[in-house]
DNA sequence: ATAGTATAATGCAGAAAACGCATTAATTAT
DNA sequence: ATAATTAATGCGTTTTCTGCATTATACTAT
């Protein structure tokens, strides 16, 4: 049994006459006769009573032209969903991201993916185990942007863009680009920074940078996530070092002071891709970048 | 694309093994693999990502299995319903009745019809125009019971039983199987019957059998209505002429006189009927009969 | 009644499709 | 390296499908 047996039928139901229902579906009368037949012969119905002259439908016919009509928009719909999907214009992508983004990379992303692929759904994760190898080769995640550069065999990488890191301070505070001369007068702050044992990215990118800088902060507060930081240096109780992006978070009383280091975004995703939705969705963030 | 390859899809779908599938579906694997070929050229959408070692779904695929699983469950739910009209298990009839039989014969056949097709539904009138062979032909009704018999070169009959027609009086009249002696005693009496100038059968009936007796009643109230002259003769306010099927109205007060005289009931239908649940339906009443 | 017309079914022969066997090619396991 | 697994493919055969031409039948007009 046909799809287009049926859609025949359905013509023929509405017409009555197997020649000009012929005609419209493109086929001869004889197939159109034939077709019938052998819908009738394999569903062991009869469809319609025909003599030589007249046509009409039997009661299942009734009841088939009626259900299979509806069944048949049915699918019809459902093919061009799954067109759409496998066009990649629909479907499905999990994303991680680190929150530094969350207030101007991430929003602008997602509107264009939204613009473009409105059908898309999106689930985003802010993972706290940073291992990205994993959560890709896992599949937990499909695309995972990062801070570090990621060096794997089976994952491809691109870098989106640098930005500057800064120190992170209450408004009134006596700190600001032009009077901080030496690091070393930063001894005495508190700072609310990640605890540098840990092993995310930031963690040892600060590491290097207080080596660098020959001195120790004064932690008073460890917390990795930027929201809270910002608001306990709105709150006055301490500086911290956060990438500028945390700017956009547009948090009162935080002043933000570009440093001379830069850290990095990149986007991770696994190589050959199959999935026709996340290659996609790759393409897109090219468009984005900065 | 036809029903048995979408079976088979979601066959695959489910195994995600060509070999295993192929066997479960009784065909080899190459026409599989093929068959499947063909879904997603047809479709212009892949299905499975399949290297000569694995198979499995892709986004599209899996999409189209959940979706056509329920699809396809739906037309198989269709099909046995249809089978079920094509079969005359269900369907519709209309059957119009004269009200006699309302009190015994015709809830004993729709009892019947409902045990051997419950999935009948059956649209009852009782015509006050009681032009049968019209309704018929006009498809206004699908079976006409009648008490006069059609002779009609395009409607089958069916004679189905005969029942006395009976006097109709109060309890405590005066009248009774042995007091009747001759019908001119009836003179008297206030009748409440059917209009005689009326074309109904059993007003042609009343005009015969009043001619035979050589007296013209006294007619009070006419009415066509059988409950409602069995209500007014149990009022006291007259006496009537029913059959005797009206005895099973069980109305208080009234006693049925049975006559030398028989009325019958007839089924009819249009010849050479090719709807099978009206076929059906006619088989059903021979097996109710009386 | 009779001839004419409309229309669904059917015989036939050629075209196309489907099928299974055997084989190939690629991958994994030992 | 070798064997085993498994999806794809070439090929010949069988089956099905298709359209043309024709037939059979019922309705229409005269």
């Amino acid at each position: 049994m046909t799809i287009q047996q049926i859609k025949n039928f359905l013509e023929l139901a509405n017409e009555l006459h197997f020649w000009k229902t012929a005609e419209k579906v493109f086929i001869s009368q004889s197939t159109l006769s034939r077709q019938i037949r052998s819908l009738e012969d394999e569903m062991g119905i009869q469809l319609f009573e025909r003599d030589k002259r007249n046509v009409k439908l039997t009661d299942a016919g009734k009841f088939l032209k009626e259900h299979w009509s509806a069944t048949i928009n049915e699918l019809d719909q459902i093919h061009r969903q799954a067109k759409k999907i496998d066009e990649g214009m629909s479907g499905f992508v999990s994303i991680s991201y680190p929150g530094s983004i969350t207030f101007r990379f991430l929003p602008r992303f997602l509107e264009t993916l939204n613009a473009n692929l409105p059908d898309l759904k999106v689930e985003l994760t802010e993972p706290t185990d940073e291992n990205h190898e994993k959560l890709l080769s896992d599949y937990r995640t499909d695309i995972a942007f990062s801070r570090d550069k990621i060096s794997n065999a089976s994952i491809d990488s691109l870098k989106l863009f640098s930005e500057p890191i800064c120190l992170v301070v209450p408004y009134n505070h006596w700190l600001n680009k032009k009077s901080l001369r030496d690091f070393n007068e930063l001894q005495d702050e508190k700072f609310i920074i990640s605890g540098l044992h840990q092993k995310t990215f930031f963690a040892s990118l600060l590491r290097n940078f207080f080596n660098k800088h020959g001195f120790e902060p004064k932690t008073i507060i460890e917390s990795d996530f930027g929201g809270m930081i910002l608001n306990l240096v709105s709150k006055e109780i301490g500086i911290s070092i956060l990438p500028l992006s945390f700017k956009l978070a547009k948090v009162p009383n935080v002043r933000f002071v570009e440093l001379d280091e830069e850290i990095d975004l990149y986007i991770n995703w696994r190589k050959n891709e199959p999935n026709k939705t996340i290659k996609k969705v790759i393409e897109y963030v090219k468009l984005v970048k900065k």
